[in-house]
DNA sequence: TTTCTTTTCTACCGGTCGGTATATAATAGA
DNA sequence: TCTATTATATACCGACCGGTAGAAAAGAAA
């Protein structure tokens, strides 16, 4: 029950043909006229309802990492440590070459793909960023106390090992590789992943909720 | 034996500053100001000397990729497929850390910064990354054949994996990541390596010229 | 219908972008 | 010394940047 002219827009599409603009240019890159027409707003509509492009930017973004965590979380609720390595770099694998929308990840492309003003942003996707990484690490950590880790393993070394993975194979993507290079890629950086001769004595019990 | 007014700046030593500002800000970060600043030079010199910004930047780009063919040759001439890998993923390391530079790597913070009209430029930087991993391909097609390397080993995929890891590390790098981190994330990697179980004839003899 | 609120539109702001016209200064050869 | 040639410095170009003022339009409440 709203008092005033309505709006003429849906916001979230046009978020999310923002989200895309940003994606395929990059924060400075994309400019106001790129972003208005591909929202199919003008430029004070876009301003009334979004803030300036900075805003803009963080709420395109923070609808791109609620895609993002929710994968992430799925993948971290995998029985084993290399379970969750093998889904999180499989589903980036899918995401990061996916027809539906642009190439490569968006948050790498949207800010490390701007000048030094922005400075402040590109630091703080860069801590957004290491939020994956921990959560991860958190999870190998708690794999070790399992036994599903070796005791001699360093699970914040292994996140580590895993994001820069995850990032390297966003670059590829955006550079063309296909779906398929990433699968072998992902096949070859998986054989790094330590193996236990510890008993994994929960292993056989999550497995069974496994596809729950 | 010229002929009219002589230069009053070094070129090359302002090809380095150019070089310099490109790696911090990316292609199109980087304003003429910013680099006619740097350079010490005004507009028009810039533009008599180098041609324009985007002939600037290959130029840039050309100098960096020479030290980086340089580091790669050399890493390319150790003994086993092994060693070529580590000496690589070190020499990187190293090369994205070092406090005389910009961290991370000139041409992926230079033109992965880049927007969409710019999209020619990007290309050829790819093809140009692309160029390190036909080099590696091919030694590991030859490490391959020299029986360092398994028969199922596919040199391809290997040599993919290996570009994979060094962008995430560039861009890890550049996030602030500190160089004992980029070391634990190689000493992962090259777990990944595969051991081939044949004899490798040349072997000794190669490891006895390895530091000459 | 009148009033109030909010969105939409056109047109514009100062600032910066990459690039250049023009005039002057400095050298080599005649 | 005079001329040809090249580099320098100032000042400027049109285009685009992110952002906004102000009027018109469309709804809700009175």
């Amino acid at each position: 029950m709203t008092v005033g002219r309505p709006r003429e827009f849906d916001v979230d599409k046009a978020l999310d043909q923002a989200l895309q603009v940003f994606w395929l240019k990059g924060y400075e890159g994309a400019s106001l006229s790129d972003l208005t027409e591909a929202m199919g707003i003008t430029r004070p509509s876009l301003y009334a309802a979004f803030g300036n492009k900075e805003a803009l930017f963080r709420k395109a973004v923070d609808r791109y990492q609620g895609w993002a965590k929710a994968a992430s979380c799925r993948a971290l609720s995998a029985t084993t440590s290399r379970e969750v390595v093998e889904q999180m770099l499989r589903v980036a694998a899918d995401w990061h070459t996916d027809p539906c929308h642009p190439r490569g990840c968006m948050m790498m492309q949207g800010t490390l793909a701007c000048g030094s003003d922005a400075e402040a942003l590109r630091e703080e996707m860069v801590s957004r960023c290491a939020e994956g990484q921990a959560a991860m690490q958190t999870r190998f950590e708690q794999a070790k106390s399992e036994g599903d880790l070796p005791d001699d393993a360093d699970p914040g070394a292994l996140a580590r090992y895993v994001t820069t993975v995850l990032r390297g194979m966003a670059v590829d993507a955006a550079g063309g590789a296909s779906r398929q290079d990433l699968y072998k890629t992902i096949d070859i950086a998986l054989r790094a992943w330590p193996v236990n001769g510890k008993a994994q004595p929960n292993r056989v019990a999550k497995a069974m909720t496994r596809r729950a």
